[in-house]
DNA sequence: TAATTTTTATATAAACTTTATAAAAAAACG
DNA sequence: CGTTTTTTTATAAAGTTTATATAAAAATTA
């Protein structure tokens, strides 16, 4: 049983869903537009967002970004023959799969479950994963994977990512840093921290970039 | 959880906000008209305001300027269909959205939750974010974007900005400045602080008038 | 012993301060 | 008042310092 989130202006089109996924066993909360979506997400927490990309108000990209700011909950885009292809298969809005409409109950179920069973840990737990275009970051299992590759890291490595990623778009210094990973009673060298960085750069090759050096303070993941 | 002030002489109109407010699971305040919001706005922090334009004693516009000397809290304006068009549009007051009266209570609350996710970050703290027309000071991450670009700035003008920014309409002796920045121990150059200001301002571009000369004193920021 | 972490040493790039000069404002003076 | 002098701030450029990146060696840990 998952919290699946539908979002359509059409009733027929979420009612449809809605009766299909729950026959599959989940609990099913509508929407009509990007801005209610919205809304309703800073509010509860969902398994799995279906939304459509044409809707009044907010369209479902608008949408999709809004609401990855706050989480990565897994979506699912609906949207007609050839509606903004590249920007559905693009990873930059970091979409999970998309259906094309008009589109079989069947078929969508499948991927709903597809993408579920994608998140959610054999014990039934929801995986804790942070994404971004093809950078994937998995709390739950400490894995990080570029392109679906798995990138080996070593323990400090994983601590100071795993907290950069955590505190994405925030300033963290030096001290925090340290205080974060080497713990409050480090009195190491001031270089220490540098070399990791480096080496955790070196790790993630064409996301480096996304940890920026902060001159004079420390530094912070951008994503 | 936010805490929200309901700014509006009608008694109904705050209830009406106030039920949908606290059924969202926020915390709210209310003032009867301008002079009211901003005694009580010395007092306590909010999360967000909600303030009617048109009220007797001291309008909303007004109230809102004088509020936004002290601090740059989120505030939502609700107007008349047509009423005062150009202030609520334009940036200069820093109003974060509208609403127009007669507003659906849905529609207002999910604009409140639009702009409460605006403002807080990831990790549910509070973001602190100072905003003046198009210019955008993040202290959380540390970034400054002028029109949506970001501006880079050297440690020593971030620090210099930053605390011109926090003491904003206030004048600033270059003593102050100086011992704030460099610290008290510094005995460095007079025109260390000049230079300073001096590429501060070019940073700043079309915003560096902001930065206005106190000959014989020192500095203030103005916004 | 291999993998990982820390330290050391050095390079490099970024940022800071000083110097010198120009410009502007205020004060002094006729 | 208008002009000159003094004081203060603005600006550009050169010189100095500092912070971080990097490589490699040493130490630690598993």
């Amino acid at each position: 049983m998952s919290k699946i989130l539908v979002v359509d202006d059409e009733y027929r089109i979420r009612e449809l869903i809605k009766k299909y996924a729950v026959f599959e066993g989940h609990e099913v909360t509508e929407a009509t537009d990007g801005l209610e979506a919205i809304s309703i997400c800073t509010r509860n927490q969902f398994d799995l967002i279906i939304m459509d990309v044409m809707m009044p108000e907010l369209d479902g990209f608008s949408a999709c970004r809004e609401i990855r700011k706050r989480n990565s909950t897994p979506i699912i885009m609906l949207s007609a023959r050839g509606e903004e292809y590249d920007r559905i298969h693009g990873f930059e809005l970091g979409i999970d799969d998309y259906v094309v409409k008009p589109f079989s109950p069947k078929e969508l179920m499948m991927r709903v479950n597809a993408v579920l069973k994608r998140t959610t840990l054999d014990n039934g737990q929801k995986r804790d994963v942070f994404t971004y275009k093809t950078l994937e970051v998995d709390f739950s299992a400490r894995i990080v994977t570029i392109d679906g590759k798995r990138v080996e890291m070593t323990p400090k490595e994983y601590e100071l990512f795993f907290f950069m990623v955590k505190n994405k778009g925030i300033a963290l210094s030096r001290e925090k840093l340290i205080n974060h990973v080497w713990g409050y009673d480090f009195f190491g060298d001031d270089r220490t921290l540098d070399t990791h960085i480096k080496l955790l750069r070196k790790s993630l090759g064409e996301y480096s970039k996304c940890i920026v050096t902060l001159r004079g303070v420390g530094y912070r993941f951008e994503a």
